[in-house]
Parts: C-alpha cells; sequence; structure tokens
DNA sequence: TCTGGGGTCCTAGGACCC
DNA sequence: TCTGGGGTCCTAGGACCC
C-alpha cells in the first residue's frame, strides 16, 4: 500500500510562495539558457503553453498574454523540496523521494481514514509552505501514481472524474466497480511506464484506455513488448512489483552537461567548458564517496541550427585506477575532448560523464611511488569544505583551468529570482 | 537570434570463446 | 556444392521517468 505525494506546477508554486503577486497570472519557469517552459501554472497550460515548449516560440505565439517567465532558481526549489519530503514523511512509517517534487510514502500498517489524513497533511504544506500538493492512494506505486493523477485532474479539470477524488484521491478505499470506472475514465497515455511511442503501439492494439491495459494478458504483453511493460500490467492489476526504495542505492553513473550560451568554435572554449564539468561531476562523485573508472566526454552542434554542419561525437576514456581526484578526472575529460574535437563548427552543447562507479572503499591498493598520492584525497576533501561553505568555485585546481577572458559559454539566466531561503543577503524582510 | 539536464533499465547484436 | 551450436560479455541505442 502506499501513498503518492505530488506538488501541482512545483517550480512556479515555489516562485509564488514569495511572490504572491504571480498568484492567478499565467507564469512559466524556464530550463537553463532560459529555453524552455519545464514549469507552468494552471493558468499557462489553460492558455496552451505546452511542456517543453521553447520560450522563444511561446513569445512569438502569445505575445500579449502577460505571461511572466522565470529562469530556474534550483538552490530555492531544493530546499522548497526538502521542507514538503519532511512534513510528506509524517503520513506513514517510510518514505522513497522519487523526484524534487514527488514523494512515495509506505502506508503499510497505517490505520484510520487515509483520505482523511491526506487532507489534514495536504492543508499544512500549503499553510506552512504555500504549496499545493495532490495525494493518491493505491495498492501498488502504479495505482498510487494514477491516484496522484486523478486527485490532480479532478482538482484542475472538473468533469474529468467525480468531485470526491479533488485534491486527495484514495483508490484503495473504493469498490472493485469503482475502480474501474476510475481506471476506464484515464487515459492509457496517462499511466506511469507508459510513454510516447508505447502509447501509440498500445492504441494501433485497439486499447485505449488504462483499464484495457489493466486486462491484458500479462504473458502476452511480455512476448509483444517487454517485462517492463509487463510488470506495469501487473500493477495496474494491483499485484506490486516495484518496491519502495527508501535508502536509494548510489548513483551508477554521474553527469555533468551543459548548453552554451553562444555557439562555441575554438577549441581552448570547450576544453575550459569541459574542465569545469568534469570538476562538477568529480564533486558530486566524492559527495556519494565513490571513485570513477571511465570518463566519457562528448561534444556536439545544435540540431535545432540547420543550416549548419552537424557533428555530434563522445568518447569514452579509461582513468588509470578508479578515482575522485579532480586533476586526474579533469585531464582524462580534457585528453579525450582533445581526440575529438574538429574545427570550424559551431558547438552547441557538451558534457563529461563519470563511469563505471564504484565505492571509494573498494580502492585497489597501489604502491605509490610518486608519493602524491596519499594527501590527493585529503586535498580534495578540503576543497569540498571550503566550497560548500564560502560557495562553489572558491578554490579550484588551476589544472581545471582558469578564465582567462570571459566565459561566453556559460548558461544564460536573465530572470533569477533571488535565494530567498539559501542565502542570507537574499532573505525577504517583512514589514509590519 | 533564441530549443534543458540528469538519470535508469532493457534489448539487440556484435565480438569472442570453446 | 556443402562450413555448428551455444554461451558470455560488452556496447549502443531506445524507451521511459521527472
Amino acid at each position: 500500500m502506499f501513498a503518492l505525494l505530488d506538488a501541482n506546477n512545483f517550480y512556479v508554486s515555489c516562485e509564488r510562495t514569495f511572490r504572491p503577486s504571480l498568484l492567478g497570472r499565467p507564469v512559466v519557469v524556464l530550463s537553463n539558457n532560459d529555453g524552455c517552459a519545464v514549469s507552468r501554472s494552471n493558468e499557462a497550460k489553460a492558455l496552451g503553453v505546452a511542456m517543453g515548449a521553447p520560450w522563444f516560440q511561446i513569445q512569438r505565439e502569445l505575445p500579449d498574454a502577460g505571461i511572466v517567465a522565470l529562469s530556474a532558481n534550483y538552490p530555492l526549489y531544493g530546499d522548497m523540496s526538502s521542507r514538503m519530503t519532511a512534513l510528506a514523511a509524517g503520513l506513514g512509517p517510510e518514505i522513497e523521494v522519487y523526484s524534487i517534487d514527488e514523494t512515495f510514502v509506505s502506508m503499510a500498517g497505517v490505520r484510520g481514514d487515509w483520505a482523511a489524513r491526506g487532507h489534514v497533511l495536504r492543508e499544512r504544506i500549503l499553510q506552512w509552505l504555500g504549496l499545493p500538493v495532490g495525494i493518491g492512494f493505491g495498492p501498488t506505486k502504479t495505482l498510487a501514481k494514477l491516484a496522484n493523477h486523478v486527485a490532480k485532474s479532478a482538482d484542475r479539470k472538473p468533469g474529468s472524474y467525480p468531485a470526491q477524488h479533488a485534491r486527495v484521491c484514495n483508490l484503495v478505499a473504493l469498490s472493485e466497480a469503482e475502480r474501474a470506472a476510475v481506471l476506464d475514465a484515464t487515459p492509457l497515455g496517462d499511466v506511469w511506464g507508459i510513454g510516447r511511442k508505447l502509447s501509440a503501439q498500445l492504441q494501433e492494439a485497439g486499447l485505449r484506455t488504462a483499464l484495457d491495459v489493466a486486462r491484458m494478458d500479462p504473458a502476452m504483453v511480455r512476448r509483444r513488448w517487454s517485462v517492463v511493460v509487463e510488470r506495469t500490467v501487473h500493477e495496474l492489476q494491483g499485484q506490486p512489483c516495484i518496491a519502495l526504495e527508501n535508502a536509494p542505492p548510489p548513483k551508477r553513473e554521474i553527469a555533468c552537461t551543459r548548453s552554451f550560451g553562444h555557439p562555441v568554435r575554438t577549441g581552448r572554449e570547450l576544453a575550459e567548458a569541459v574542465s569545469d564539468f568534469a570538476s562538477r561531476a568529480s564533486e558530486k562523485l566524492r559527495r556519494q564517496n565513490g571513485h570513477a573508472g571511465q570518463v566519457l566526454t562528448f561534444i556536439q552542434t545544435s540540431p535545432f541550427r540547420r543550416q549548419d554542419r552537424q557533428y555530434s561525437r563522445s568518447i569514452t576514456l579509461p582513468l588509470r585506477r578508479p578515482t575522485a581526484d579532480s586533476a586526474a578526472i579533469v585531464a582524462t575529460a580534457v585528453q579525450g575532448l582533445r581526440a575529438i574535437f574538429k574545427p570550424g563548427f559551431n558547438y552547441a552543447k557538451a558534457g563529461v560523464m563519470l563511469l563505471d562507479l564504484v565505492p571509494a572503499t573498494l580502492e585497489q591498493g597501489e604502491l605509490d611511488l610518486d608519493s602524491e598520492g596519499a594527501d590527493r584525497a585529503g586535498l580534495m576533501t578540503a576543497m569540498d569544505k571550503l566550497n560548500d561553505r564560502y560557495g562553489r568555485g572558491t578554490v579550484a585546481l588551476a589544472s581545471a583551468g582558469i578564465a582567462t577572458q570571459k566565459r561566453r559559454w556559460t548558461m544564460k539566466q536573465s530572470l533569477r529570482t533571488p535565494d530567498y531561503t539559501t542565502r542570507w543577503s537574499d532573505l525577504p524582510i517583512a514589514r509590519a
């Protein structure tokens, strides 16, 4: 038995908490480089702004709609997220933080009226954080997700589901027939695990709703599609196949990739960017106390610039031994870049991925002939501590590249709001 | 002019081995 | 003329998620 709690329009809602004047207005939060709309208020959705729509297109198509756009402010969203998660944890004995705005809660052994508890929690999150959330309960994670979808839809689009399900929906409390009716009112594309491609294929096969999918024969589904889809069918039938992951396993790969604010043509600038990405990825790696075995570097032009010649390549190089040392990782990433870089292109994006991750404790012993290695780990720890305390980039390795000119490739964020909750100088001031 | 970033899992197919 | 069968491992790519 599971609950899924999920914030409505999370990024936009976080911004509204600190700028109430945005309530009731069409608002979008943009991806890095102020590229695409990645969070939309209900008013923006009602105007037809699609998820992932490029901002320049929105402006062109709806110049007079009064849409407010904001650059993504991840420190703010991350902080609001952990506050919300802490409150959600009160619902049941165990939780899984599934994403920045979604938390699964195990309801095992929880007695009483779940929907009533859900409404209380919902009110509290709204009052304390200003965040509207939807809560769904179901016998499996897939059904809890579906219930959550029902809760939000019944709230936002009256008539899509019975009004009793608005904001909080408990599928567990429904009769067999009532649950079937809810599934039958749900297009199969809205089911967790059924994306665009699969949706099209299932519709081709004559299916329309979540109920149709739930009634398929799992063995046939496995033969015709895959075990993944088979699991979804079982889960829709109420048979749990996906467990709660209370303690998430360490990451198997770590990436840092960015689109550039301006096209980049020179190897020097690319090397600067790749060095920066590699050292940020190394920081993430040390945070999970891991070592990487391989480093992947990629660069690519923009597929949207049809007039440009296109080029896209990646290369994976092994590290001499698994490590989390920024210098070694940066050097390897740049070495990879040298191997794949070709002049004469407008590069739009680059990235570094760390692969073959292992726990740092599994480090293979090695005779330390150059007597340098011993202090490296300590140096990295010291660097991380300084950067944690005084802000990213306070100290860096010279080998990671020092910008000698303005970094034109860094991303655009012209519509950023303050770090209201994570920076002393940005704290809002209440006036009587 | 202007189109995100970071993950996971599964499968097919090639390389290689005996 | 006619050239096996079975297994593992790895990688690339696809599909999905938020």
